[in-house]
DNA sequence: AAATTATATCGTATATATACGATATAATGT
DNA sequence: ACATTATATCGTATATATACGATATAATTT
């Protein structure tokens, strides 16, 4: 009775939501942030930088790779977590788009 | 022991996963679209226009409401709901400025 | 081969989110 | 005053998310 109804809306809200969500959480947005300013691709360096156990930023790693945010490579026994600046150039668009669709009407009410 | 323990991240990193959270959800971002949409502002329309219960569209409006993304005011019976687009515009700054920061460093590594 | 190291996954407790029906509230119309 | 209408809130079932310890996996070192 309490499932995300996604079925119900359309593919364009549903890829909104799930880039949103994936940016719904604070350690994620650190995790992004620590990314991007390393200018080597980073691993382990994250759990030593956030207050979080191994395992949980493991899962937030998790999901940010799956929508798309975040590559990872696997070197020996560590892991490379590296930014996907062509996703993020896509997402700047799509939130642009949404903000600029909004923007576009008449602004006065209410 | 699973709180969102966003006390551990800064003030900037809660408040982007704030907005985030409140677009992570296909049905809110139909209501935002909805609302940019219309000229006249809307109240109880959404509730016709969704696949959703009436309840539960005034739960996702709540959200809304509560991240600053849309107002709504009372009149008579009905309320009337509308986008804030005053606060768009700060969220647009927030989010392309999280993202240039990001671009900003040096794009080769992985 | 055994030990070490880095990371992922599993299991699990708890918190939060989603959804709906039922009910409360508050203004309008009769 | 009573009925109607619009919306909010409550109660609740269930799903998902968060977090961590424990364990598995897989490469490197000894």
């Amino acid at each position: 009775m309490a499932t995300k109804k996604n079925e119900l809306f359309s593919l364009e809200e549903q890829e909104i939501a799930a880039i949103a969500n994936a940016l719904s959480h604070p350690a994620r947005i650190a995790i992004l942030k620590f990314l991007a300013q390393k200018n080597d691709c980073i691993c382990g360096e994250i759990v030593s930088e956030l207050p979080l156990a191994q395992s949980t930023i493991s899962q937030h790693l998790k999901e940010l790779k799956k929508v798309g945010l975040i590559k990872g490579e696997i070197e020996g026994v560590k892991t490379c977590y590296c930014i996907d600046w062509n996703y993020i150039e896509k997402v700047k668009k799509t939130f642009n788009g949404l903000f600029e669709k909004m923007k576009s009407v008449n602004m006065n009410c209410c």
